[in-house]
RNA sequence: GUGCCCAUAGCUCAAUCGGAUAGAGCAACAGCCUUCUAAGCUGUAGGUUAGUGGUUCGAUUCCACUUGGGCAUACCA
């Protein structure tokens, strides 16, 4: 629809040339007497041609040279909008567009040809996901599904880095419950990760090892042992929720291949960088940001912006025309460092797309739980998938805007009850299912020969919003909205449920019967579409 | 102190780069199953969009200030 009313308008350009200053945009209305879809382009473009909005549409319309069986009335309302009345057979016709393209309808070629990569989750092997990590993962994993549904090629990675710090600190911890097993006496410090899988870790070294590894230090054998367990469990969780990276990134790599070095060197032959108490400073207030900051530690030791920056531009060398970084809020003032840092190398930072999700909130027992991951006071990712279930996981975190908060209250998703709409969707599907079952005993096909039969307002505002779903889709993916699938499917639903009180299919006139069919299977398969991208699954029963 | 995000119905959240009468779900109330799944449908009630100004044909949306919350503000990552 949308795009049969964009070539309309481009058609009249060469007519009304004052047509190309204006970003036509076609909504649909939310009020009912609005017609199908609706513009404001006279509005805007009265003001700039200095005439009234009704003049403007009138000259507009009078231009539109459409096809009266696909568009039935063209009307001005309000204080100038032009809406536009498709006919009820122009409706049908997406059962066959529908039919013909099945598990693809939806998806475009708008984007065909570029790469994208999406980096998320990126947890340091420090302790299994946290429900915190897990908006992180499923957000990130659909805005992959999103892009790729929108034709990028899109590459998923991960990146973690497992040395530093609190590597130690974890190797270490191992090594002290490992000599509390062997009958030391140790003194675990409170800023240790006191997490339980710290100790199967280590009672996993003792099995295997017995007392051979008393002398060994924390780096070692111990933060070896940790990270690969740890990092066998990540992995396996994200599974769990039908997550598979392309790719995982070591960080030291980079140090590996003397990326940091030559960064170094690159910044101080810029004259990027000074030397300033023993360390090296990013002169950030000269590209715009606040302060300067520290890149080389008076230790020597590089600080995280360093590899950051070494990181993405090895993005740029691997040829991605769009790169998705998702973080925490907890990062939000790191990025601009880094894109700044970029951007004086000559990089073309608006590739670069960094999307921001606010925090989980987990609520319990009317309680916020507060989360540490060293003090293991945290709900898994795992815990919460044995709960709930990897469906209601990945939809609960994907219906909500990523600026906003998410409240999750485990008490509600433990319920499991009408109160999460995952059910509703899912029910919509299986009813659908139900349904193809019953009239395939009955004898009834589908068929697309008397599509024009549909023509109850229930049937017209089904067919009305399987033609969005394309839109929605491109609209979500290239503003990376994932919530907005959710409400799509959420209405597509709604209609359908309506269909259903409404229209019987066993009972009616044959031919009504098999158009009616076919309009639950077109709904079935965007459905089914919508899900998918969404990573959750349409059951047949339930 | 400063930066980013947020504040919308009792609760959880939407509202398509500024559009028409601000919408859903849950909770509440009143109805609908001898026929395809009642995990559903229909209806009622619920709002000074935190507050005060400003910008314009038009503001939940943009700007300023105020209030309240989250996250940051390292030679941690």
């Amino acid at each position: 629809m949308k795009n049969y009313l964009l070539q309309l308008f481009k058609a009249a350009e060469s007519k009304l040339t004052y047509l190309t200053e204006v970003e036509l945009v076609f909504t649909v209305p939310s009020q009912k007497g609005h017609g199908d879809y609706s513009t404001n382009a006279a509005m805007i473009l009265a003001k700039k041609l200095k005439q009234k909005p009704h003049e403007v549409a009138n000259e507009i319309i009078s231009n539109l040279d459409y096809d009266k069986t696909i568009i039935e009335k063209i009307e001005i309302a309000g204080p100038g909008f032009i809406n536009f009345y498709f006919t009820p057979t122009f409706n049908t016709q997406i059962i066959k567009t529908i039919f013909n393209e099945k598990q693809n309808f939806g998806r475009s070629t708008k984007y065909s040809g570029r790469k994208a990569m999406v980096e998320f989750v990126s947890a340091n092997p420090t302790g299994p996901l946290t429900v915190g990590h897990g908006r992180n993962a499923v957000v990130g994993d659909t805005v992959a599904n999103m892009l790729e549904w929108i034709g990028y090629t899109v590459d998923r990675e991960y990146y973690f880095n497992n040395a530093g710090r609190q590597m130690r600190m974890l190797g270490d911890s191992v090594r002290l419950r490992y000599l509390e097993l062997t009958g030391k006496k140790t003194d675990f410090p409170d800023d240790y990760y006191q997490g339980e899988y710290i100790r199967e870790i280590a009672a996993k070294l003792k099995e295997n090892h017995g007392d051979a590894l008393l002398d060994e230090n924390a780096e070692g054998k111990f933060k070896q042992a940790a990270e690969s367990e740890i990092f066998a469990d990540i992995i396996g969780t994200l599974e769990r929720i039908n997550i598979r990276m392309k790719n995982f990134y070591n960080e030291h790599i980079l140090y590996e291949e003397g990326r940091i070095d030559l960064l170094i060197k690159e910044f101080e032959k810029k004259n990027l960088s000074y030397e300033h108490e023993g360390a090296i400073w990013l002169k950030l207030s000269e590209l715009g940001n606040e302060n300067d900051k520290v890149i080389v530690k008076s230790s020597g030791e590089p600080t995280y912006r360093l590899p950051d920056i070494a990181y993405h531009i090895t993005k740029f060398e691997r040829g991605y025309d769009l790169i998705i970084d998702l973080f925490g809020s907890d990062h939000n003032a790191t990025y601009p460092d880094v894109l700044a840092g970029l951007r004086a190398l000559g990089y073309d930072t608006d590739k670069v797309r960094v999307l921001i999700h606010q925090f989980v909130t987990i609520m319990e027992k009317g309680e916020v739980v507060k989360m540490s991951t060293r003090k293991a006071n945290y709900i898994t990712l795992d815990e919460l998938i044995d709960e709930v279930g990897s469906d209601v996981v990945r939809y609960f975190f994907n219906m909500r805007s990523i600026s906003s908060h998410l409240n999750f209250d485990l008490d509600v998703a433990k319920k499991q009850s009408d109160e999460n709409p995952v059910f509703y969707l899912q029910y919509a599907h299986a009813r659908i299912s139900s349904i193809l079952r019953m009239t395939k005993e009955e004898g009834l096909d589908s068929s697309l020969q008397q599509l024009d039969l549909l023509s109850t307002p229930a049937e017209q505002s089904l067919l009305k919003k399987l033609f969005e779903f394309p839109e929605d889709v491109i609209y979500s993916a290239e503003n990376y909205e994932t919530h907005r699938i959710t409400i799509y499917l959420e209405e597509l639903a709604a209609h359908f449920h309506r269909f259903y009180t409404e229209c019987r299919i066993i009972g009616s006139e044959k031919n009504l019967a098999e158009a009616r069919t076919a309009l639950c299977m077109a709904v079935q398969t965007v459905l089914r579409n919508g899900l998918s991208i969404l990573g959750v699954n349409a059951p047949e029963k339930m």
